[in-house]
RNA sequence: GGGCAUUUAGCUCAGUUGGUAGAGCAUCUCGUUUACACCGAGGCGGUCGGAAGUUCAAGUCUUUCAAUGCCCACCA
């Protein structure tokens, strides 16, 4: 395998990454080494990535979920286990349409309606050709490792078919019917819209209290005879089927004992027409807004929909499509308007909604009681600038109750489970709250619904006789020109003269399917072949999804439902949901806001692995949300120090490595051994140490990676790697302790290229760099059992995607003499050493001489192995037991129970000693207090436990000790 | 309106079962020592958002208040 040339033949003083992270995509990728393989005895990992849009580009959140699912990926097939990371994008319904629409218009000044829906429908398919795999490419550089030659998307042909059997499913099933709902509809444009195409408009809306008559049935005495309602809207009043108040509400006590007792027996009267409507109670209406009294307007105010659905209230349709009044029974002919003149009739049918509302208002009279004004919002279609008009229409539903009392028994008995465990919370209040899912979409781009529909009306009957006909038989119904029209659920037409539903499906039902759809066919065609049914039997159900928590109700619920319905199975085993980046205030980054973060931009300045060593420090299981640490330049490009700190660890183990090779090299060749045939009689107090803190290091790692905690694992590796191994061990190298150097040089390399696999899925191109130079440079024939995987081809095994993840302490390793802990004892007294010269400004050009005093046998025993190091490390002279006598001035210090003398004589005048000694007392003092004070409790002394006690003691009595040291040395001074 | 989260050093954040607070950056001081100045060493810096409670002991547990942010719903 080769090596990137830049990297390798010559060896540069930092660390640069693009190249090395562009060398190693193409090679990873060349050979297909992600593409997902299937070994009968291995186990299985499978994660399905969350479908970006399709026209999407990757930003923030994209690259945090994305490494958080590519470290998991990574780390998995290192354990040796078949892994498939399976993508692909989602075709994004009304996101997508929209910005082909923008297209066409700002390019051929164009309307979809202009194109017709094939062509339109033809473009859009043509604009994903060529802009909808720019985010796979995006994925590459960030190093992720799917398998990039399965991409699918929900579009193909396989996919789009599952979709149409899986609503055929459903349909034949009996849990999809057809309901009415409001939607958005633009008035002008006559056709209706999604959320995405409303633009708000703050302006001050008036607000009309109405009088409406009121009535009992039978009589009743009431203190009021009439009620105020409070509407936005007078115009829509024959549209009311209802008067609604709050059943607390104080005001309408009398009204509300009445209602309470007799339902329906109060009625108020609509003005002009003077339809008979019921008063009734709901808790929703809200009694410190507008008179507390709202009227119900089911056809034409989405709230008022609900509410007439609680109160099973009929509708009436009174504005036709273009928002005008509809000749129909609820709309009286005409109104009579008073005038200076006198009275004028206006006739109401066929006026526009704005000047029907006007004239209301006029011939109101003193049944206006106020107007009032406040700011609200005006939702505007925003193409044509028309107020939108809450429209009632037919749409298709999928009945929730079972599907949902399914999924949150798969929940309650442990079969998938939420990380963090809180968000299992809004999971299972949704589905225990959940209304019907209207899966129709009033758009051209999508799954067009497989309904077809034909007109079946019998000869010679009655509009009556049919609507009779039609209660008594499913699927169908009466379309607005008496026709009775029959429909059926299929793949394709009966009968070519069958027409189909023009909607297509709400984009969450495809998505509802990814995690097993996507499995099922490699290439997206129709047919599967064996290979396919291997790989969903193999990789299904998936073992982690990864996502953020605003679509839980949206796409996580909907996969477990759909999943358990269609599959039989749960989609996927832990649903991690990992934290939103803000901006660095705090906000949410959006593109419009102009405040998102380009994750690319990040990978241009400081590489792709110190990204990734960002994203993995967020993890999943910290807070909620996180800040993006950085701050926009003078020239408004983004910098993070934070990323610049993980791209000065890359330079520092890319130098480490450097220095490793050097030393190897030294003193003739060197051949790796595995460790079992090291000599561990010549390990010294530093190769015990870090041989120690790096088992320790694999522990707390695989144990993190158990839990998902990705930013310990991130962070405990980076201190080792610069705390431990390069900022200690690399040192005490240096100094050649022991006689055997050829067991350091082991040791030293062990420890290197260990790290390289324990960090690789951070950091997978620094660690393949490094790691395949180590190859080429040495010879790893005698190790290769020990950091290789079994069963790979050379292809594999020669990369370290596929090497061993280091995860467990190896047997030979033991610490009998507790080397580790004698190394922290000398690791102490340097920095004492240090804290000395630094404290009392002596030169480092000056050599020191140390004398120790120390009862503890462990302790001489480790400064006599480690003398050279402290020697070496302290710019020491001399290091050996106190003479009882020795010339003063003497700086001391105590490390654990041990005391070192300094002798100063000519460097420091000794006031300068003395005040740092006193510094050491006054530190010391303040921990003795507390201890002082806590043993002299009576109450700790009797509550607290026995050991606790003992601790405390000993603690306390170490410490008087090292005052009294110093307190001596103060005495001898003077 | 409902839900969730956050509040610890100047900044960004750790802090496992309650035992008296840590890291990085910034700042200050020292240092060109044969991997790295994209470096090393040392120092300064905190009544852990406020209040109350439980406890011998609270950053940690309970209650409450405040500020900030996010998600969902709603706005006659």
């Amino acid at each position: 395998m080769s090596t990137s040339q830049t990297q390798n033949s010559d060896k540069t003083k930092h660390y640069s990454p693009s190249e090395v992270e562009s060398f190693w995509t193409d090679h990873w990728l060349s050979n297909n080494l992600f593409n997902c393989q299937i070994h009968p005895h291995k186990e299985k990992f499978s994660i399905v990535l969350p479908p970006p849009n399709v026209t999407g580009e990757l930003h923030m959140g994209h690259a945090l979920g994305g490494t958080i699912q590519d470290i998991l990926i990574r780390y998995n097939r290192m354990l040796g286990k078949d892994v498939l990371w399976q993508i692909g994008t989602d075709h994004a319904g009304i996101g997508t349409q929209i910005v082909v629409e923008k297209d066409l218009k700002k390019q051929e000044s164009k309307t979809k309606e202009d194109l017709g829906r094939h062509e339109f429908i033809k473009r859009t398919q043509a604009w994903k050709e060529s802009y909808g795999n720019k985010i796979i490419e995006q994925m590459k550089l960030m190093g992720f490792s799917p398998d990039y030659s399965r991409i699918r998307y929900t579009m193909d042909d396989h996919y789009a078919h599952s979709v149409q059997s899986a609503f055929i499913k459903y349909f034949d099933s009996g849990l999809i019917y057809k309901g009415k709902r409001i939607t958005n509809w633009c008035p002008h444009c006559l056709t209706s819209l999604s959320d995405l195409e409303i633009e708000k408009e703050q302006i001050n809306k008036k607000l009309y209290k109405i009088r409406y008559k009121l009535k009992t049935q039978p009589a009743n005495k009431i203190t009021q005879d009439f009620i105020v309602v409070a509407t936005t809207r007078p115009e829509t009043m024959f549209g009311d089927t209802a008067v609604a108040i709050n059943p607390e509400d104080s005001r309408f006590s009398d009204l509300i004992n009445l209602i309470r007792s007799q339902p329906g027996s109060v009625l108020a009267l609509i003005p002009f027409s003077n339809k008979e409507i019921p008063v009734i109670l709901d808790e929703h209406v809200k009694m410190d807004f507008g008179t507390g009294a709202l009227k119900v307007t089911p056809a034409h105010d989405a709230n008022d929909f609900e509410i007439a659905l609680r109160h099973n209230l009929p509708s009436a349709v009174i504005l036709d499509k273009t928002a005008k009044l509809k000749s129909c029974p609820e709309v009286p002919e005409i109104i009579n308007i008073k005038t200076e003149e006198g009275f004028v009739t206006q006739s109401l049918t066929g006026l526009d909604r704005y000047k029907a509302r006007d004239y209301i208002i006029q011939a109101l009279g003193d049944d206006l009681l106020a107007t009032e004004e406040y700011a609200q919002e005006k939702d505007l279609h925003d193409r044509c600038n028309t107020e939108i008009e809450p429209y009632l229409s037919n749409q298709w539903y999928v009945s929730m109750s079972e599907l949902a009392k399914v999924s949150l028994s798969a929940f309650d008995s442990g079969r998938f489970k939420f990380v963090p465990e809180r968000y299992s919370g809004i999971f299972k209040n949704w589905l225990s709250e959940i209304k019907d899912w209207c899966i129709s979409r009033q758009i051209w781009w999508g799954h067009q619904i497989p309904v077809f529909y034909y007109d079946d009306t019998p000869a010679n009957t009655s509009v009556q006789e049919l609507h009779q006909l039609v209660k008594s038989q499913n699927n169908c119904f009466i379309d607005d020109n008496d026709r009775l029209i029959r429909y059926y659920a299929s793949q394709s037409p009966r009968d070519p003269a069958h027409y189909q539903d023009p909607d297509v499906l709400d984009t969450w039902f495809s998505s509802a399917l990814w995690p097993f759809e996507t499995l099922k066919s490699e290439h997206g065609s129709l047919n599967s072949s064996d290979w396919d049914k291997k790989v969903y039997q193999s990789f299904y159900p998936t073992s982690v999804l990864a996502t953020a928590r605003e679509i839980i109700n949206l796409w996580v619920t909907r996969m477990i439902f759909s999943s358990l319905f269609f599959e039989q199975d749960i989609p996927f085993r832990d649903i991690l949901i990992h934290p939103v980046v803000q901006t660095p205030d705090g906000k949410r980054m959006s593109k419009s806001k102009g405040n998102a973060i380009d994750p690319l931009e990040m990978i241009a300045k400081y590489g792709a692995d110190a990204s990734r060593m960002w994203y993995a420090s967020v993890g999943v299981i910290s807070n909620q949300d996180v800040k993006f640490p950085g701050q926009k330049d003078k020239d408004k490009s983004w910098t993070s120090d934070t990323f610049e700190q993980y791209k000065k660890f890359a330079n520092k183990l890319f130098n480490a490595f450097k220095f490793t090779c050097l030393k190897l090299n030294e003193d003739g060749s060197f051949i790796p051994q595995a460790p079992e045939n090291w000599d561990k009689s010549k390990f010294n107090l530093a190769d015990t140490w870090i041989l120690n803190k790096f088992f320790v290091l694999v522990t707390t790692v695989n144990q993190a990676f158990e839990i998902y905690d990705l930013s310990s694992v991130q962070k405990s590796i980076y201190e080792f790697i610069w705390f431990d191994f390069c900022d200690w061990y690399i040192e005490a190298v240096k100094v050649k302790q022991g006689a055997d150097f050829n067991t350091q040089k082991q040791i030293l390399f062990y420890i290197l290229e260990a790290s390289l696999r324990l960090l690789h899925p951070i950091m997978p191109f620094i660690t393949e760099e490094i790691w395949q130079n180590l190859k080429s440079s040495f010879d790893f024939s005698n190790i290769s059992d020990s950091i290789i995987n079994k069963d790979l081809d050379t292809k594999y095994s020669s990369s370290i995607c596929f090497a061993k993840y280091p995860n467990s302490c190896p047997a030979f390793f033991e610490d009998n003499n507790n080397f580790a802990e004698k190394m922290e004892f000398i690791l102490g007294i340097i920095s004492q050493l240090r804290n000395t010269r630094q404290s009392l400004g002596i030169s480092w050009a000056n050599q020191l001489d140390i004398y120790y005093e120390t009862q503890n046998p462990g302790h001489r025993s480790a400064l006599e192995s480690a003398q050279a190091f402290v020697q070496e490390m302290g710019k020491v002279a001399k290091l050996s037991p106190k003479p009882e006598h020795l010339a003063r001035p003497l700086n001391v210090f105590v490390v654990e129970s041990s005391k070192f003398y300094v002798p100063l004589l000519n460097l420091v005048d000794i006031e300068k000693i003395k005040s740092g000694i006193n510094l050491k007392i006054t530190k010391l003092d303040k921990d003795i207090l507390g201890l002082e004070s806590r043993l002299n409790s009576p109450n700790f002394i009797q509550n607290a436990s026995k050991e606790k006690i003992i601790e405390t003691k000993a603690s306390l009595e170490q410490l008087l000790a090292q005052k009294q040291t110093y307190l001596d040395e103060i005495t001898a001074l003077i």
